[in-house]
DNA sequence: TTGGTTTATTTACATTGTTAAGTAAATTTG
DNA sequence: CAAATTTACTTAACAATGTAAATAAACCAA
């Protein structure tokens, strides 16, 4: 069946062909200004071969959505070498600042844009690529709590806080609702890390008298 | 100038009709099917009338994202007679996750589109509304670090990590990201403030040895 | 070569934001 | 009151969009 496979080869070519000009434009031009046929120009198809490769647009978000978790786990990676159980929160929430801060496009469309889930719950199916990154974080959580790090309490609570705090800053920063709190871009990234730092301060159980 | 007055007066109160229509819109059918066709149908006038109004879709969700403020500064207006700034800021707090969960496309103009601030950095003006809410969270959080309530810090990226943790939990919650975590709807708004509740925990500087 | 399958294109349509031009009524002016 | 002008609105139109249907070209098995 090696003809079979060189076209299914092609096929997945001409895919990644399609999201490659569909992120460049993300980038370059912002959410709103992705449209089938700037894609089809960039890769030199007409609009309508788009549908071919894909059921529509919605689709071609859904699959930036997923590459931009294979980004965001590559970055994390190194990560599970820290054996600290508090360090390495703190570090996985610094390295989720500066992924989402980094790559606005793709975290807008892993956190923020409705087009990927609406996708997800057209086919029934589950958000696998969030929900597995979020085990990782409830299983640093968990350890942090057993070990005596941060105060005792539910871990499934503590890691919503903990994302929905990291997620609250780079949500406000990327939507531009930070401007006033910090008016130059160049220091968004380290006020927040400083935030996280402060967060990271509060939640430690600091031993007695210190 | 009688006349005059009631002609201002009938022009607002069309600007009300337009507005009103848009968000019936805008709450039933999502962000992404306000049309301006949709609201003149609405509201029985042709399309272009409505131009005669607004300038563009634009203003109309800046008019609205405005109008969101003003429901949230009426629902936030007892919060001032609570004298201990650190209840006083857990309440600010609840009251943020119960005004977000239950305006949920308030919330969407307020904090999270694009669309309302492109017009406020076309206009080259300041996010005023946004801008003298977050105000008032930094006056009680100013309060509770002088009265001692919480840990001495910068006020000012202390009141960020604040709004930062709320805003987080808010948004992904409306942008559906946390049904892993809270799979039941009427169960959200509780664990928010369970969350909250860990959160303000946490920073309060408890008396030695308790 | 023939007939079928895959792959792409050309047309086409409905929906969108928005503008330009036109019209009828209301108002002002003489 | 009659003429001129302003106001409030509509009709018609344009260009851009997502997407479907019809069609043509390329490829391959028989």
């Amino acid at each position: 069946m090696g003809i079979v496979e060189r076209k299914e080869k092609q096929k997945l070519e001409i895919r990644k062909l399609i999201l490659d000009a569909s992120m460049k434009l993300f980038v370059e031009e912002g959410f709103g200004n992705v449209t089938i046929r700037k894609i089809a120009d960039l890769i030199e198809y007409s609009p309508t071969t788009v549908y071919l490769y894909f059921k529509d647009k919605d689709e071609i978000f859904f699959s930036l959505h997923d590459i931009g978790f294979q980004k965001m786990e590559e970055m994390n990676k190194d990560l599970v070498t820290i054996n600290n159980p508090l360090l390495r929160l703190h570090k996985m929430g610094e390295s989720y600042l500066e992924f989402g801060m980094s790559n606005p496009e793709y975290y807008n469309l892993m956190f923020i844009q409705d087009e990927p889930m609406n996708k997800i719950t057209e086919l029934g199916c589950e958000w696998v690529k969030g929900d597995t990154a979020i085990g990782r974080l409830k299983e640093t959580v968990t350890e942090c709590i057993e070990k005596g790090y941060i105060m005792k309490g539910d871990p499934h609570l503590v890691s919503l806080s903990v994302w929905g705090f990291v997620h609250g800053l780079v949500s406000l920063a990327i939507r531009g609702r930070m401007e006033k709190f910090v008016p130059e871009m160049e220091m968004i990234l380290p006020v927040m890390k400083q935030s996280l730092n402060w967060f990271v301060n509060n939640i430690e159980v600091r031993p007695a008298g210190s």
